[in-house]
DNA sequence: AGCGACTTGCACACCGCTGTGCAACGACGT
DNA sequence: ACGTCGTTGCACAGCGGTGTGCAAGTCGCT
């Protein structure tokens, strides 16, 4: 082995991070942003990014699985042992929304093309969970939709989508939304108004 | 003038008309869809297409023109003269449904990219007329939501949407799909379930 | 049959993007 | 001072897309 130049984040880690950080915002301003405008953008010329990546699938691939990964560790770590869907799905909501915000792109992305193949096989587990912790809900009683549970976790995710656009236009302050963007979740699950309202405050101000 | 032909349904503009319609099913089908694609899915060579429309933008352009007048028509027509905030967005909703997702492609193309500039303009008066029903319905207290009528009109789209990708997924019956849209986005704006259901089913049976 | 409008099949120029090769040029640790 | 590794700049081939030009069809109507 070589030596570990500085503890062990070379100039060239730090770059690659770098793309990567601003990678995730350019796709985020343009879904269909070249090779070129991310390495520009990153201070870099194109070239720089094939030493770093092997082709664009490879980059956004790689952005990809950061996304999973943070999305399943959140969400896991929010609603382990909470017996209650409607208080799992404050907590995991509330929990997810900065993170799905921040790779929001992706998501997006994930949905409607097949820009890299598998980004949906690799939600999958994750929506899994969602569907059954609303099938039994509504097993349950606690929600009341006309919609079978996996369009329903659809919709869910649809409306984060939503506020989160709703954000960006400046119609909802940052503060509120994640609240906000939870009760409407909750209400749209059939849970009252109140209930939600009531939920959601009483989940966050145990944080 | 020259002769009118066959009443005024000439050859050309029976295929000028095929190839707006090919041309939506292809770009439902994939959004990048080029013209040689849609050429050819319309019988037709790419020469064609640009002897009818001048270039890519113009077509869809075109296409954007024809759902935006549906859309605003039948919104216009479902909800003339209906006082209740509810009864209105459920008359809305079920009208605007099947026009919805004839045109979903574009609406969705709408709100994501800037591929024909000025489709979210277009699409402003309608919107507007949402938002506008939603906040007398906030006023009023039949509607109850943590999120301003703006960032509920992005919600309610965006619920329309999902529900339309259940039904690509065969999660969701096509008969049903109208009603339980509608009850969803009902219920997403803090009617009470019970209420929803009971009102999409009185309003549908008077049809 | 003949006219005119529409269509076809090629040709072309042009663009932007991807991915690769290679030589020169830094910077940094030792 | 030296070598190594990352970076740069340029050049190149390739692909797929758009929009246009033009000559030769083809269809319907008169």
């Amino acid at each position: 082995m070589t030596a570990m130049t500085t503890g062990n984040t070379s100039r060239a880690d730090a770059n690659r991070r770098r793309i990567l950080d601003v990678a995730l915002a350019e796709l985020l301003r343009d879904p269909d942003a070249s090779m070129d405008q991310i390495a520009r953008a990153a201070g870099v010329v194109r070239r720089t990014v094939y030493g770093h990546f092997p082709s664009r699938e490879a980059l956004i691939s790689t952005l990809v699985d950061e996304a999973v990964a943070a999305l399943a560790d959140a969400d896991a770590q929010a609603r382990a042992g909470v017996r209650d869907p409607a208080e799992a799905v404050a907590r995991s909501v509330l929990a997810l929304w900065p993170v799905a915000d921040r790779y929001r792109l992706l998501i997006a992305l994930a949905q409607r093309t097949v820009t890299v193949q598998g980004i949906r096989e690799r939600l999958a587990p994750l929506r899994e969970n969602k569907v059954r912790l609303l099938q039994r809900g509504l097993d349950e009683g606690v929600f009341a939709s006309p919609l079978p549970a996996p369009a329903l976790a659809y919709v869910h995710e649809q409306m984060l989508f939503a506020v989160m656009e709703a954000v960006n236009d400046g119609l909802v302050a940052v503060a509120e939304a994640g609240g906000s963007a939870t009760v409407a979740v909750l209400t749209a699950a059939g849970v009252p108004a109140a209930r939600a309202t009531e939920l959601v405050a009483e989940v966050s101000r145990r944080t």
